[in-house]
Formats: structure tokens, C-alpha cells, sequence
DNA sequence: TTGACACCCATGAAATCCCATGATATCCCA
DNA sequence: TGGGATATCATGGGATTTCATGGGTGTCAA
């Protein structure tokens, strides 16, 4: 399973490409799709992104509900439609679409956090806030991590 | 495994020719009809479309119903019935044929959406309209994907 | 003969490749 | 453990290719 850790930031450059960091490259390392796939949150003013196998699990759970209900269709179309395969360059950098760029609010610079099974993308300044409003609430609701086996 | 993903806008000429995604023949690499599979949505003002692959698995899934039961008939009537194989052409076009383009009230311009393992053919408009509603839906609803390894 | 359609070539825009650079981080051996 | 040698990485920019799109021409069948 990819796992992604931590903080980086990089620059955007006149073309519009980001390198993403070397560590989160490595842990996509050996997929069918050598890139990312990406999304925008819904969430937050931010890109979600996964590798390839992610994707792959998520198609082989929708392929779960009968094709051609209206079940299997909403879902298929709300995760997969939205969504965009980047691929590296020969130097690990991706393109950011115009599109995500306005959503995330992103420029110059991009700011890549590591939440596990994804990470996302945010404007460095917008992620410094974002953060901070995420560990007040974690204090103030003395948030806690549900022991044992998979996630929920 | 063929994977669609995401939304791609091109333009059908005045011979009803359309370019199809370069991600999407890549996908579709190597099968062995070079071209797409596509037939009317039967609820949808879309056209369905997939590799050759994807449509053995549906015959076979199809040939799992109780042959002779009506349920059978008519889906194989709607689907494989109606189906067509529209070839590349030399620099990745298919040409959709008119009926198809009536179905979808296709004109000038044709939207191409992943939807996973297929994807869809829709005149762009209805296509917004159409993500829009199933996103709703979906949150309405609170589709979740089938339990696996981790959600959300 | 007249469409319908496959095949061919041309084009501009955009994405990708490729090489060069400097800055870090890592390695290795004394 | 120090510190030079060696990789790795992020970054920049020019060159090249890909891609979507337009149009022409040949071919086969009705």
C-alpha cells in the first residue's frame, strides 16, 4: 500500500509543473500508471491524489454494484469523472491543470501533505491555516485515534 | 485492466468524426479490436462505450441470467443488439454514427467521461447537468462504496 | 454517379522530453 | 568523526513530439 508522509513544499514553474516530492514518488513507484491521479476536494480549497492502485481498488468496489443501476452510475461518475491522471516527466514533476490550480488557489507555489493512503496539494499559506484550525479542533475535542485493525 | 478516468470535451466534424482522449486508446492499447465498443444508454441521453474486453465480460455476465427469461432478452436485445464497433482511424478518431448522435443530441461537440472500467459519449451540456444530479444524488443519499480495504 | 467511409497529409497549440544547473543530502574512507 | 567525493533532487528553459483538428483524395457499394 502507498503511504504518504509529511510536508513538502515546491515550485510551480511558468509551465505550470510541480515536482512532486522524491518520497511520495517512491511510494508510487512500480504502478500500472506512473503519476498521479488527482481531484479536488470537496472539502477544502485543495487537490486529493492517489496513485494508480488506489483508483484500481475504487473501480473494483464500484464494479461491486450492478452495472447500469443508478447506484453504480451516481458513484462511477462522481469519483471517476472529476478526476484527472497526472504523469511524471522524466525528472518527477507533474502538470497541474489550470482548473485545479484555481480551486486550490495555487500559483508559484504547492505545497504537497501526506494524509496516509492520499496526500493533497494546497497554496502553502492557505495549507499553514488550514492546519492550525485542524489542530485547535483535535485539542479542543480531545480528538482520539480508534484502536485496531483497519481504518473505518 | 482498462481504466477511464476523467472528462475530456473534443469536437465532432462536419463528417461526424471526434478524437477520442489519448488517455482513453491508451487505455485501450493492445485489445484486440483497436477502436471502442459503444451503445445507447438505455436511461441515459448518453452513449456507453468500453473496449472489447469489457464487452466479453458483459456477454459472459449476461449469459449468468436465465437464458429465455425476459430479463435476458431484453438485455441483450438493448445492449449487444445495438452495439457497434467504430474503429480508430489512422490519427485516433472514431466516427459516431448518426443515430447514436441523435441519442445523445450530439452536434459539434461530444464529452467523454470515465466512468471506471467504461466510459460515456454525452452532448457536454447535458453532461453538466447529468454530473451535477448524480452528485447530488450521491450526497443525498450517502452513497458509500461497498466496504474494502479504507474509505473514508 | 453519388454518397459514405477509410486513408493520407497539413497545421498550430500544447504537452513532453531532454539537458544543464545549483543546492542538498548521502556516502565513504581516512 | 571529519570532510571531500558522489549521488539525488528540485528547478529552468529550449527542442521535440504528441494531440486534436481540418481538409483532400481514393475506393467501394448502392
Amino acid at each position: 500500500m502507498a503511504v504518504f508522509i509529511g510536508t513538502f513544499e515546491n515550485k510551480v514553474d511558468q509551465k505550470g509543473r510541480v515536482s512532486v516530492p522524491a518520497v511520495f514518488r517512491q511510494s508510487l513507484a512500480g504502478l500500472s500508471f506512473s503519476g498521479i491521479v488527482a481531484f479536488r476536494s470537496h472539502r477544502a480549497d485543495a487537490i486529493e491524489s492517489c496513485g494508480m492502485d488506489f483508483m484500481e481498488q475504487m473501480i473494483s468496489r464500484v464494479s461491486e454494484i450492478d452495472l447500469f443501476s443508478e447506484t453504480h452510475d451516481d458513484l462511477a461518475t462522481t469519483i471517476f469523472s472529476d478526476s484527472q491522471q497526472l504523469a511524471f516527466d522524466g525528472t518527477g514533476r507533474i502538470m497541474l491543470p489550470q482548473g485545479f490550480r484555481e480551486h486550490a488557489g495555487i500559483t508559484d507555489r504547492a505545497a504537497f501533505v501526506g494524509m496516509g493512503q492520499l496526500f493533497q496539494i494546497w497554496q502553502p499559506d492557505a495549507l499553514e491555516r488550514h492546519k492550525a484550525a485542524a489542530r485547535d479542533r483535535a485539542r479542543a475535542q480531545r480528538l482520539t485515534l480508534p484502536a485496531g485493525g483497519g481504518g473505518r
